[in-house]
DNA sequence: CCAAAATTAGACCGACCGGTCTATATAATC
DNA sequence: GATTATATAGACCGGTCGGTCTAATTTTGG
């Protein structure tokens, strides 16, 4: 093969081209509501290998899929961070892209992370450590930006988990309104929040 | 029958009692995942009356369950503001209400609209109508308390979408967290923000 | 008391669910 | 080129899905 073993090859290996259709189903649905047979109808891909790829088949997909968004999410995260000069410039920023986002995919798109997140039940411990995960890892990202501007330490924290729940809140009603405002909206509050804590 | 139409009985009529159950059920699981035999052995119901009560079938039976649930999370919002003085003690306190109730539920009941929006698709739009509806009375709830304390209507607006926002999210990452307090946190952020934006 | 309406009851339906399994094809290794 | 992993392919399974339909029962109104 063309890339080393993990790397998504360019005409795509089935099990990328699976995380991928799984993702994005996922995302635009739910996990319940989406069935193999979508899943494997937009991957191209026969069941025999979803089950060689993924012994655990529906759940461990997700939990690839879930991971895969979230190294993404994080990585734009940063990546705005050295764009933008501090934290609060990198919230901004973050808070455009993610609403770009949303609009190019005519609002079917929130959080992917948020969809799952909510059909978790007790005992689903695999998907709600990964959830827990995907949280935990954003939030440290904001912190790690947030302490870099010189805010207290015990502040940016705080600060980091209420960056994350409005924008995470704001991305539900931006999908619901079909109005993605909310999320630029969020980030603002939270940006001038964070300026304001600056030393 | 004691009550007239429409109102639930004490000993609770099976319409009463399937959007009890549903609601329930849809807030902790999500729609897509619940099925209706468990609505059904949850309220005590044959099939015959759910599709006598709700002839539109689950999705008949979820926009009641959301309705109803609307109507309770705005009232509770409103009293908590006749009793707090302020808008800013209102959104305290219905943090530390919802946050109670997540733990009360330990961790399962978050935001019982947020579930089923995630879920929507482009054509559900009896759903996509009623989640939409939900959250524009709580963002006029909010908006209501915030411009009686006398804050300029523009600026009272903008808050209110940036406290659902916030605390919306919040819920989110409490229920994946099992932990209540970033609920709490969130209603602290944004009483502060509604208290600075006072005359 | 009786007819009419409202409600309950659940058997039944085709479609689809996630998952298993065997057979085949394609690569890698010797 | 033979052998062994790796991956593809899809038929097939029991179970459950949401929904329909007929019959029995209860409640209501005259």
């Amino acid at each position: 093969m063309s890339g080393s073993k993990g790397d998504q090859d360019r005409p795509a290996g089935s099990r990328a081209r699976l995380i991928a259709a799984a993702g994005r189903l996922f995302h635009e649905r739910g996990y319940a509501a989406t069935g193999l047979s979508e899943i494997l109808a937009a991957a191209g891909a026969p069941k025999g290998s979803l089950y060689h790829h993924f012994p655990d088949g529906k759940a461990g997909l997700a939990a690839a899929a879930l991971e895969a968004a979230t190294d993404a999410l994080e990585a734009s995260l940063r990546a705005e961070h050295e764009r933008a000069r501090d934290a609060a410039g990198m919230i901004e920023g973050y808070g455009a892209l993610l609403a770009g986002w949303l609009e190019a995919s005519h609002f079917t798109r929130g959080c992917p992370v948020a969809t799952v997140a909510l059909e978790v039940t007790p005992g689903d411990d695999v998907a709600a450590l990964a959830v827990q995960g995907a949280f935990a890892r954003w939030r440290k990202a904001l912190g790690d930006a947030i302490r870099a501007d010189g805010v207290a330490p015990e502040r940016a924290g705080a600060l980091a988990g209420f960056a994350l729940s409005a924008i995470e809140g704001a991305l539900i009603l931006a999908r619901t309104d079909r109005d993605s405002e909310p999320v630029r909206a969020a980030a603002r509050e939270v940006a001038s929040l964070v300026r304001a804590a600056r030393p």
